[in-house]
RNA sequence: CGAACAAGCUGGCUUAUCGCUCCGAUUUAGUUCGAAGAGGAAAGUACGGGCAACAUAGCGUACCACACUUCUUAAUUGGAAGAUUGUUGACGGUAACGUCAGGGAUAGAAAGUGCCACAGAAAAAAUACCGCCAUACCCUAGGUAUGGUAAGGGUGAAAUGGUAAGGUAAGAGCUUACCGCUUUGAUGGUGACAUCAAAGGCACGGCAUACCUUGUGGGUUGAAAGGUCAAAUAGGUUUUGUGUUUGAGGGUAACGCGCUCGAGCAAAAUUGGGUAGACCGCUAGAUUUCGAUAUUGAUAUCGAAACCAGAUAAAUGAUAAGCCCUGAUCUUGUAUCAGGAACAGAACCCGGCUUACAAGCUUGUUUUUAAU
RNA sequence: GCGCCGGUAGCUAAAUGGAUUAGCCGGAGCCUUCUAAGCUCUAUUAUGCAGGUUCGAUUCCUGCCAGGCGCA
């Protein structure tokens, strides 16, 4: 399958969710599964790609400066792991990431409880 | 030389790899190439202006903001230069006071209303607690009554012009000189105001950052404004079909069948509204840089050059190396280790004000030590 | 983006410009076999910060700080 879809770093518009009516369709109806530091919200959905929403909420994290820190970080870790999800390409999901600490932590933080969180998707995938 | 404070400026750089947003090409439907991509405060803002929509005869009232002078700006609140007057600090001086610097205040208290606790006789109306003086009486320590007085004491944050001399029974602007105050005039200044002269015997407590009065300004709402396109769902209209579920018509002696119209149901077309969504508004402008001229200055004018973010669950990032910088360690070497930071992230656009800020640089003030 | 509101003891609230109050909480005692409740006495600590007006600010004015609420 890697032939027919290669490793890509991309990470296009594409491949964000957008729209009102999706992520009111995501919080009000998908699972969760909660890992320090994260709150993942996913739903299976009828497409070609998955598509991601990023959060971190203004009530844990004060200044817009740390917040957009947060956020670069976890979609850089995102881009470069999401081969992860792609390994079994027949179901598709809308995910949110939700940052749920009070403090910045460091991308390698970041980036292994990331890791950990796509492979319990794929998990719930193959059950 | 070091330290502290204040003001102003700068606010890491280069390369490689992997990415994000917009624009322009290329091509073909997602690649490739090129170019650009956060701030001095983007933050806060009871401050303005542009722009947009709505409203709008004129006047008044209410509400809100502002209030020395001149200049300046798109701007009533900002800025510059000045005037007057307290306050704080430094220096000089015995002191009064003067000089310098910083920040503040400045329409009206002789239009009205209100407030001024406690203390004090009395707190804005004029009066008299201790006093001072005169007269009368008691009869001589002194007290009582009447009158004069506001100099002194005492209270208070504040006590009815101040100082000196004359004057007086004692006193008092009662009189005089100087100072202060008010009014008038002259001179200087664009002006706030200053200086000088004359007159008035002094009628003036503080608080408008209490209500208020006077003058000036303000229509309301904000890009989530506003405009264009426009799924889905439900609805309106039209057409077609269905049909015994229902109503009406005509027809019949009456009922039924059948016919016509309508309701209902189904399908198609069309229509207004404008939700999800998309697009415009959306970045070339009181723009930026440099130079010249005018001005004490804020600023203005002229000339030349430049194009410099436009995202929308919201791009401007991550990793590695080097330079540079900072800190720590001792082996004092351009050594090893750690780190790249402070305040902080555009959301229609400008201007102002306020606040935050590591490190470095410049200027000024103060100060310690050392040397001369 | 726009418009509002309050900041007072550990907590909840009050206070015309005139020495900051009350209740709960804490401590001690009484009562009780003991505890709770009740009664009595009592301590501690407070006006968010910085300026200004005033003889004197919790109060009036200005600027900040950290909060809360509403509209869409």
């Amino acid at each position: 399958m890697s032939e027919s879809r290669p490793k890509s770093f991309k990470f296009p518009k594409v491949e964000k969710l957008t729209g009102k009516k999706k992520i009111e369709e995501l919080f009000q109806n998908g699972s969760s599964i909660f890992l320090h530091p994260f709150l993942l919200k996913f739903i299976a959905v009828d497409e070609t790609v998955h598509r991601v929403l990023i959060a971190v909420p203004k009530k844990k994290i004060k200044r817009a400066v740390d917040r957009n820190l947060i956020k670069r970080r976890i979609r850089e870790s995102y881009r470069l792991n999401k081969h992860i999800a792609y390994d079994q390409p027949e179901t598709f999901y809308h995910v949110g990431f939700i940052y749920q600490d009070t403090k910045a932590l460091s991308y390698t933080e970041i980036e292994k409880k990331l890791v950990i969180l796509l492979k319990r998707l794929q998990d719930e995938k193959s059950k």
